[in-house]
This record gives C-alpha cells, sequence and structure tokens, in this order.
RNA sequence: GCGCCCGUAGCUCAGUGGACAGAGCGUCUGACUUCGGAUCAGAUGGUCGGGGGUUCGAAUCCCUCCGGGCGCGCCA
C-alpha cells in the first residue's frame, strides 16, 4: 500500500510539474497512515521537505504533486486512490478506494498464518548472540531482559524476511567456573563459601546432589580439584539454563563454547591475523591489540605478561568464527554495562578485514526489579536473586513478553512484580487476547448456526466507516512489521496490537456479525473479522504471545 | 574527571525535524432483556528536567546547567 503511494509520487515528480533535482538532494519518499481520520487514510509530508531543495513553498508542491496523483489515472488505471487532497502547511492526504481496499483485504487473508511475514528483496543471514550469561548459576531476572529482547529481535528480523540464526555463548573456561567449583567444595566440606565466591542456595543443592564418587573423583586432583567441580556444576547449571530458557519460550541453534574456540584454533588464527596486520604490539610483557588506531580510548590486552589470553582474545576469534560461517551482519544483544567492550571489538572486526558496519551491538538498559516496593537484588554472588522461572511462575510467559516488548531496549525500566501479577486483568495482554478469544467465540457461533465467511469482503465498505476502519488497520500489519525491524525495536508491535483490539472492539459494537435473517452480510462481515482474528494472532505470535481461542 | 544511556500526564511508557504532544493503567461520568462487560462511550490530567541556539517549524538537532543509571582492569 505504502509503495503504491510512492511509485505514484515518484512518478508525479517525473512528469515534469516539479523541477528537477540531484538524487541527493531528494528526500525519501515516505507515505504513514494517518493518525487523525480527517487526514485521509494516507498522508505523506513530502512537499515539506521538499521546499528546501526546491525553493518553492510547500503549499505549491503539495498541489503540483496533487494534481498529478488526481489525474495519474494511465498509471494508477483503476480504483486505488479515492481522493487527494492538500492540507496546510503542505501536507498531501489521500484516500483509498474501497474496491482497492476490500482486495487487499481478501489478500491479506488469503495468506494466513504468513500475512505480515514480509519477502526481502534479498535475503539477509543474520546472526544473534544473546543471553551468553555464564552457567555459574541459574538464569534470573537480570538475563530476563536480554533473553526477551534478542528473541523478540529475532522474530522480528526474520519477519522481516531475514534469515536468523539465534546463538548463545558459555563462557566454559574461565575463573568464574573454578570460583563456582571452590564455592561448591565449600559447601561440600561444611567450610564457609569463599568471599567473592557464589553464595546462592543453587550451591548448596549442587554441594548436596553430587555423588560421591565425583566428589572424591575431585578431591584427588588437588589443583585441579575446583575446576573439575566447577565443570561438573557448570554442567548441570547449563542444562537448567537451558530449560528456563524453553520455557520461556527461546530455542537457541547454536550453543558456542569459549573452550571450543581454542580448541578450533580461531583465538590463535585471529590473533595471527591482526599480527600481520601489524595490528599488535608488545609492551610489559604482554601483546597488545592497537584499539586507539580505531578510535578507541585505550589499547586492548589480548596476551596477558604471564602467557594468558584475555576475555577479549576469546572475542576476536569469535568473531572471525562468526563470519566464516557467511553472516552478513552479527548482532550482539548485550546489557548497557557492556558498552564500553563495543568499541574494541567493532575495531579488532576492521583490523581483521570484516567490515565493522557488519558488527553491530545492540544496547539494553537495565530493568530495576521491585518487590512489595522493596528492591530485590539479583546478584549471584549475594546469593539472593528472583530467578527467571520465577519471574515466569509469577507474571506468565505472555506477560512478561508483552512487558519488554512494549519498551524501548535503551529504556531503563521498573518492574513491580507484585503489580504486574495484580495488573494482570487489565494488562493490555490480555485486553489483545480477549479480543482474539472473542472473534473465536464469534466463529463458533457462525459455525453452529451454519455461517461461514465469505472468501470476499467485497462490497462491505462502501458508506460504511466503521468496516472501512477495521480494514485499515489490519492491512497495517506489514508496515508495522517493516518499521519495526528496521527500527529494531519492538514496541511498535505492541502498540500496533493494542490499536487493533480497540478497533475490533469498537467494531463489533457498532456492527452486528451474525444475522440469521441476512446470510450475505454475515458472510461477508465473517471474512472481515477472520481476517482480523488472523491478523491479531500473527501480530502476537511475531511476540511468541499466545492467541487463545477462549480465556 | 572522561565516555555512553536516560529525564515526556498521578504511575508505566510511546513519540528522534512537521498538522492541536499520544497510549495503557489510575481517577470520575455514563452504556447491555441481541454475537463473550476481561467490553464500549465520555471526562480528567503535561512549564516535554531548566536555560540558550539552529530552523518556515524542535520533545526530536547543537551548546550549557541540573538530576538519575552504567562504564572507564593484564575481571568476565
Amino acid at each position: 500500500m505504502r509503495e503504491l503511494i510512492a511509485g505514484a509520487i515518484a512518478r508525479a515528480m517525473g512528469s515534469g510539474a516539479l523541477p528537477t533535482i540531484g538524487d541527493d538532494d531528494r528526500p525519501e519518499i515516505e507515505v504513514s497512515h494517518a493518525a487523525n481520520p480527517e487526514h485521509g487514510d494516507v498522508t505523506t509530508n513530502l512537499a515539506l521537505r521538499l521546499a528546501r531543495p526546491l525553493r518553492r513553498s510547500p503549499i505549491d508542491i503539495a498541489t503540483a504533486i496533487a494534481d498529478e496523483l488526481g489525474e495519474i489515472g494511465p498509471h494508477v488505471s483503476d480504483d486505488r486512490l479515492a481522493s487527494v487532497e492538500v492540507a496546510p502547511p503542505g501536507f498531501i492526504n489521500m484516500r483509498l478506494g474501497d474496491g482497492y481496499l476490500e482486495r487487499s483485504l481478501d489478500a491479506a487473508r488469503a495468506l494466513g498464518a504468513s500475512y505480515g511475514q514480509l519477502a526481502a528483496h534479498r535475503v539477509r543471514h543474520i546472526d544473534i548472540e544473546f543471553v551468553s550469561a555464564n552457567p555459574t548459576g541459574p538464569l534470573t531476572v537480570g538475563n530476563a531482559r536480554g533473553a526477551f529482547v534478542g528473541d523478540l529481535l529475532s522474530r522480528l528480523l526474520e519477519a522481516a524476511g531475514n534469515e536468523v540464526t539465534r546463538e548463545y555463548y558459555f563462557n566454559d573456561t574461565n575463573r568464574q567456573v573454578s570460583l563456582l567449583g571452590s564455592s561448591i567444595a565449600a559447601r561440600r566440606a561444611g567450610k564457609p563459601v569463599p568471599e567473592d565466591g557464589y553464595h546462592g542456595a543453587y550451591v548448596a543443592d549442587l554441594a548436596n546432589e553430587m555423588p560421591e564418587e565425583v566428589w572424591e573423583a575431585a578431591s584427588r586432583e588437588d589443583e585441579e580439584r575446583d575446576t573439575s567441580l566447577g565443570r561438573w556444576a557448570a554442567t548441570r547449571i547449563r542444562a537448567g539454563i537451558e530449560a528456563s530458557l524453553r520455557e520461556l519460550g527461546v530455542r537457541f541453534d547454536v550453543w558456542k563454547t569459549e573452550g571450543s574456540l581454542y580448541a578450533e584454533g580461531w583465538v590463535e588464527r585471529a590473533i595471527q591475523r591482526l599480527r600481520s596486520g601489524g595490528h599488535l604490539f608488545e609492551q610489559d610483557g604482554a601483546l597488545w591489540f592497537c584499539s586507539t588506531a580505531f578510535g578507541d580510548d585505550k589499547d586492548r590486552v589480548v596476551i596477558r605478561a604471564n602467557g594468558t589470553p584475555t576475555y577479549f582474545a576469546a572475542d576476536i576469534g569469535y568473531v572471525a568464527e562468526k563470519f566464516s560461517r557467511g553472516f552478513d551482519e552479527l548482532i550482539y544483544v548485550w546489557g548497557a554495562d557492556h558498552h564500553g567492550t563495543v568499541a574494541r571489538n567493532r575495531n579488532a572486526a576492521e583490523a581483521m578485514g570484516f567490515d565493522r558496519e557488519a558488527v553491530q551491538m545492540l544496547l539494553y538498559a537495565w530493568v530495576h526489579f521491585v518487590r512489595d516496593g522493596a528492591d530485590a537484588s539479583m546478584s549471584k554472588r549475594a546469593g539472593e536473586f528472583i530467578s527467571l522461572d520465577e519471574l515466569l511462575a509469577e507474571v506468565g510467559t505472555d506477560a512478561a513478553r508483552w512487558y519488554f516488548a512494549s519498551r524501548a531496549t535503551t529504556t531503563g525500566i521498573d518492574f513491580d512484580i507484585e503489580a504486574a501479577k495484580d495488573q494482570s486483568a487489565a494488562n493490555p495482554v490480555h485486553y489483545v487476547r480477549y479480543a482474539h478469544a472473542r472473534i473465536s467465540s464469534i466463529l463458533r457461533k457462525a459455525s453452529e448456526a451454519g455461517l461461514s465467511p465469505h472468501s470476499s469482503v467485497a462490497g462491505t465498505l462502501a458508506g460504511d466507516d466503521i468496516s472501512k476502519r477495521l480494514c485499515l488497520a489490519v492491512l497495517r500489519l506489514p508496515e508495522v512489521v517493516e518499521d519495526a525491524a528496521s527500527a529494531r525495536e519492538t514496541h511498535g508491535v505492541t502498540s500496533y496490537a493494542t490499536e487493533l483490539a480497540t478497533t475490533f472492539h469498537a467494531y463489533y459494537r457498532d456492527r452486528r456479525v451474525l444475522d440469521a435473517a441476512d446470510r450475505e452480510t454475515s458472510a461477508r462481515r465473517l471474512a472481515l473479522v477472520d481476517a482480523t482474528r488472523q491478523t491479531i494472532a500473527n501480530t502476537l505470535g511475531l511476540l511468541g504471545i499466545s492467541a487463545p481461542q477462549s480465556m
């Protein structure tokens, strides 16, 4: 729909009614749905944006374009545009033809579950790495946002026509693992857990669950005991993490371990690649990456003076490994506290010859969890945290998904768990789900009365603004997906879902769908309502939220 | 101190150059002997943190100040 108008305007511009200008000065043609019905169905501010480069008044330009659109018969040659108006200070407002809207709606309905799934001009392969929490404790609410944001973004980019790989990175070789081991050993032996160790109840549970033979075997290893125990525990914890994520509705395609990057030589080769490019230097016995050459404020150590590689070394190898799999873009979903590491990673990628623009970090702001008005700690170290499982059990996956989907990732948010539970009945997510259930109920009733949806809504829109409004709302989904994918934010999808549900409820009030005495009208209205139901289901599906038949 | 993010209605948040700044929740009024009242209609409510500047036009861009979060390791 948007393409149609944009194309018509482009042709109007090309017909000579306006001075021609270079492509560089030509603003992108944006056509959007009018928020105010008085402004037509779709509107564009193109004339306002052209005023400067053309050095003519917005009204004059708008009038010229509108005249072209009004006489564009040969190009449009049908009923797609019903009217074109110019409104101060230079907006071009258009109304779409009923026939065109009806055909569009029939087409959307025919697509069924795939309506809203866009076909990309070129399929891009995108890798999205998220969560990647160390296997030193269960996932907490602190990991929740990353999990939701990563999953939602994955779904969104897939809907926009990309091929997405979901990836989880485990640190299995670091000090944290041995610290976990020593914490468990202390618990097992009935000694106090080290100050900097892990104090959560799960550590005690693991210590108790640990089979005697594991404990004895590890105890014989002396120096390696902690690491050995830590590995055992990490495996157990990892299984729990995977289970939590499944519960949340997230599936990962790739589980990558830090150890494998070394075992397969990726780190070594990446370092060699940087070395041959002249991007490494030695100082104070350590090996450094010259990150400042690419704009970073400091150079970064890759190999410590003691010969051990840093976390960053693995990151470098990982980037090369990811690109070797043929991705067009790598997205990292990180907490905002990682923003200091963004530059070095992109710099290293560039230094190795990759396109730094293909390495994108999406940083999400912290969530402040509150329970009963009090601060809820989520530190694993402190041993007091709300686990992701608890959150899902209390609030529900649908509500939690909606909560995170409806807020911009860069915005710090407060999450009062008790309030979220209390408000569940008034939660917008249930409002939208209710609309779906209500339509499902109507369809059931129709079926019982021997009525079924017509194959087309043709003839239902003429002179009926109520129906037309619902039709327009249904038809907006593709551009909602496009805009959201382009912005890489999902809150546009949740607001659309709410608007669609609201529009339906208003329709429901004003138009009786089922009328045994008028089977033809009933069938047409059932078609419109069924398209609405499908669109609500698809929109919720995009967010991983259930669309129930009844509730 | 330096860097990044944020400050919009009582609350939670949209709006990142355009038409009177929007939504949900909250509060207050109303609406069913008809398809699900978990609904609908209306009302209430904002110096867009303060102050300068750029622009025909600024919540949006620039500068500055105030307030909050995060980061500035040979930790991960």
